[in-house]
DNA sequence: CCACCATTTGCATCCGAATGCAATACTGCC
DNA sequence: GGCAGTATTGCATTCGGATGCAAATGGTGG
């Protein structure tokens, strides 16, 4: 155990603190006043001490620490991010972006990741403790634990997640509306049985699909329609289309989502020797990357993902700088992609 | 507009401040030290004084402020992940991995997402001025920023990208490994005609992979192997494809990644007509989700990606625990994938 | 040459919680 | 009842940077 001598090195000066505006004053011989006022914006500073502290700084390495200068400003520049392993998961691009997003006007992301759509509570307590300046989500909030956050003067944004009633901020893209088009489209096209595969209940926006699915379907005449539950995942999309093609023969089939869409394809091809979308159409929700891949080409409707990062971001920084913004929701049409996994009235 | 005076009402004490250790102690009638002993875990405290805190904490919406104990305890509990673009798309579940095993141990995750990988710079400015207790970075860091760390006595680990010499703490997954084993079943099948489509010539980790296929084709006797370089997206895999197949004919093409392999397959299929395997074998490595699609059953290398976050992470905080440790590297095997995209002697 | 205003600079204080030390309260034991 | 020993509690200070205010400096015009 020789190596004990190594540790012990860290007595004679091996973990020299970090460098602290004193360090940098006493350094450049001026006070620590004038070496905060050199690392910020507005401030004023002679070009000449603003040289001394610079190169002062720059021996040392110094960096302005962050968490005091949030102490005291009362503002820790972090949002926090809340999302659901789905969301991620589908979306990797949403997280990328808004951290991006953020980072372009100094904001830092604290990341919340939820198992599943629960135990929110503690993120909600985290997020308060690290005193974020807002917070996007993109997993469901109660409304007690909204109230939390807007107690403590903490603007959120809902990402896909908009409560009806709830005087909140959000952003999401339109599930009904293109739910809508799909189901006139597949209409139009002559399709009469069709067949639902939603998300799990606890999902608002799967809901809110298979709602707006219904609803339209209702409107055209046309009921019967078997609804089976899913949870998201590809697998689950090929299990719920074995199902379906076990007990009746649609010549339609909507998934709540691009992942079962694509399981329900290749049940129907791999299981049941089907031609998708001769035999039967298949449309699913989101626009995701696989989507696009050749042995599927989706008929789907895609979420404006860079459209929505950038409102979610543009208006949490709004209602930072300033509070007494009234609430704003923001709505997005999905963009329509046809692709060739239905078969409709050519467009 | 008579809305303005939902607003004003923030006039008349809306913006109660949060309330402090101070808040608590006076309505508790004890001292400030003693909301922070009940606050934490090793302190001590009567149980009378326990409740009389708690009960004040908990009427006036007390959270300890995690800035200012970072502040005096020199620990900010957060890390510093670092992500790029490319990562977290083809490996979201890693964010999530990372995120949640942090979370279990109280440690919250400050994210940093690189457009590609460059301007690492300003992230480690950052990582630094908010005093995150160590890093884990699946985005190439240089040698003199590794070095700007360990001066600042952070702990890095370095995520898929080990440096050969640098004395750094990373896990990997064993790329070349996992191309050698594909190579051999290749070559042992009777494949005699290679073509690769490599990543990016700036990812270290394409370079692993299509260094580790040469060589083993080398050992094997097989030369005039076809590079094309794609971006590791789709349709550069498409692309690489169109390009590779107008050329020359293969019997095999190894993909550095799934989703390149992927649009080799489709471009393949779609625009040549060949059957895959039976015309040309693909593979490709990672083991994503889209690899186990029925059109494509991918032959590949899946990433451990689960062991990988949880070696991270604990490398990671045993680090922090004791800074005196010796780095150290892991690096784990990826998990073969037979699939059916090649054409293989039964295994 | 001096009064006057604008710009720099430093001093002192503050943000909110943690903690070493000393004071106090409580326990058990003879 | 008295005393040692331990468990609680409070006091005062600290972390590192921001900022209001006053002091000092510099420049200008009369």
């Amino acid at each position: 155990m020789p190596k004990q001598a190594e540790n012990d090195k860290k007595g004679d000066r091996g973990g020299k603190r970090r460098a602290t505006s004193y360090d940098v004053a006493r350094l450049a011989g001026v006070s620590q006043s004038a070496v905060s006022r050199v690392f910020q914006s507005g401030a004023s500073a002679s070009q000449d001490m603003r040289e001394r502290v610079l190169a002062a700084a720059n021996e040392l390495g110094y960096r302005p620490n962050a968490i005091a200068r949030g102490l005291i400003t009362q503002r820790s520049n972090m949002a926090g991010v809340v999302i659901s392993k789905q969301t991620n998961l589908y979306y990797p691009e949403v997280l990328v972006q808004l951290t991006q997003r953020f980072s372009e006007h100094g904001v830092r992301v604290l990341l919340f990741a939820l198992e599943h759509e629960g135990d929110t509570q503690s993120v909600i307590d985290q997020m308060l403790q690290y005193q974020v300046d807002g917070v996007v989500t993109a997993a469901m909030l109660s409304e007690a634990q909204l109230a939390v956050l807007k107690q403590a003067q903490i603007p959120v944004v809902l990402f896909n997640r908009a409560l009806p009633d709830a005087n909140v901020n959000s952003v999401r893209c339109d599930q009904e509306e293109g739910e809508r088009w799909l189901v006139g489209e597949l209409v139009a096209a002559g399709h009469r049985r069709f067949s639902i595969v939603s998300g799990p209940a606890d999902s608002p926006v799967s809901t809110e699909r298979t709602a707006g699915a219904l609803r339209r379907l209702e409107e055209l005449g046309i009921d019967n329609v078997n609804v089976v539950v899913g949870d998201y995942g590809y697998e689950s999309g090929r299990a719920a289309m074995a199902s379906i093609l076990s007990a009746q023969k649609p010549d339609a089939v909507i998934a709540a989502n691009d992942a079962m869409a694509i399981g329900c394809i290749d049940e129907a091809r791999e299981g049941f020797s089907l031609d998708v979308p001769g035999d039967v159409s298949v449309v699913g929700f989101d626009g995701v990357g696989p989507a696009r891949f050749a042995a599927y080409k989706l008929c789907t409707v895609r979420q404006p993902v860079g459209r929505m990062t950038e409102a979610a971001v543009s208006m949490l920084l709004e209602r930072i700088e300033n509070p007494a913004l009234s609430s704003e929701k923001r709505v997005f049409s999905g963009e329509r992609v046809h692709g060739g996994s239905a078969r409709l009235s050519s467009g």
